[in-house]
DNA sequence: TCTATTTGACCTGC
DNA sequence: GCAGGTCAAATAGA
């Protein structure tokens, strides 16, 4: 599947060099956004909803911090400057900067792996470190895990959990870098789903496809999609995001207020720190959209 | 009984 | 030959 970016909302021409520290300059802004979200949610005096919001936080500054590590080590396949403090400042203080660069040398030798097919052309491949590497909304089947040189932790190997019924080529890598509380995962993801179809609105009353988890006992069946969203509205929605997000994996949801929580389970933000995380991806959506 | 997970063996690319 | 990725039999749990 092709990555999809049109044209139509592409920048006017800049060097790539040029457009590349425009992106990190917004990505930055966004940091301090977060920063600023979370120390407002803080603030929330439900123990319940105060954590449920701080994690929600949490995964975009680890989407931002993510992203700022792609592009910092763009710079340096690019040649571009050899080091980049603020970069390196904003992707350290979410914790993955570090982590990142010790496993830099592994990663790019695995990423040099899976883009090549069988015919040698390349997949696509979406990397992220992020504290809930579950929470993707698809359903997961573990078919492996791998002790790995170097790496204080195994890796995890998952594929799309309709990946049989419906021909899903879609994997996925999760590794834990530290020790953290909470702890960081790297999270690959190799090919895009094939099984968008398979989530409509009412998925909440259709048993799962044949010969899919049935009777899962799901410990480790990573399944958010039906159980958190129900309208039709939101889930299409969910489709507009990942296609705008391809080539620059940062999943951040951006449903109405209304519209995500009408469905009971998720965790609840008040409409203001509701908007000022559509503000953040805003800023996201507008650079995942026009950068190269 | 059925389905998912675990884990050692095997395969593949470098 | 090594390391990472996948397979598949054994196992666990609902």
């Amino acid at each position: 599947m092709a990555m999809r970016r049109p044209k139509s909302e592409m920048s006017p021409p800049a060097s790539p060099s040029d457009q590349r520290d425009a992106v990190i300059e917004e990505l930055q802004k966004g940091a301090q956004l977060a920063e600023s979200l979370r120390q407002q949610v803080e603030l929330i005096p439900e123990l319940g909803r105060r954590d449920a919001a701080l994690a929600n936080v949490s995964d975009i500054s680890t989407a931002l911090a993510s992203s700022l590590s792609v592009l910092q080590s763009e710079r340096e396949q690019y040649g571009c400057s050899s080091s980049d403090a603020a970069t390196g400042h904003a992707a350290g203080a979410f914790g993955g900067g570090g982590v990142r660069a010790r496993n830099g040398a592994a990663a790019r030798a695995r990423k040099a792996k899976h883009r090549r097919g069988t015919h040698g052309e390349q997949l696509p491949i979406k990397e992220m470190l992020t504290q809930t590497p579950e929470n993707d909304r698809f359903h997961w089947r573990k078919y492996g895990e791998k002790k790995i040189l170097n790496a204080d932790f195994p890796r995890l190997y998952y594929r799309c959990g309709y990946s049989n019924e419906h021909k899903c080529p879609a994997k996925k890598y999760v590794q834990q870098q530290n020790k953290n509380e909470p702890p960081m995962f790297m999270v690959t993801l190799i090919n895009d789903h094939r099984c968008h179809t398979l989530f409509p609105a009412e998925a909440d009353q259709q048993p799962p496809p044949p010969g899919s988890s049935g009777g899962a006992n799901n410990s480790q069946v990573l399944d958010f999609t039906k159980a958190s969203l129900s309208s039709a509205a939101a889930v299409t929605r969910m489709k507009e995001e990942e296609d705008v997000g391809a080539g620059m994996y940062v999943t951040v949801p951006s449903y109405t207020y209304d519209e995500l929580y009408s469905s009971s389970s998720l965790p609840l933000l008040s409409p203001k720190e509701w908007e000022m995380q559509m503000e953040i991806n805003s800023l996201l959506r507008r650079h995942s959209g026009d950068g190269s």
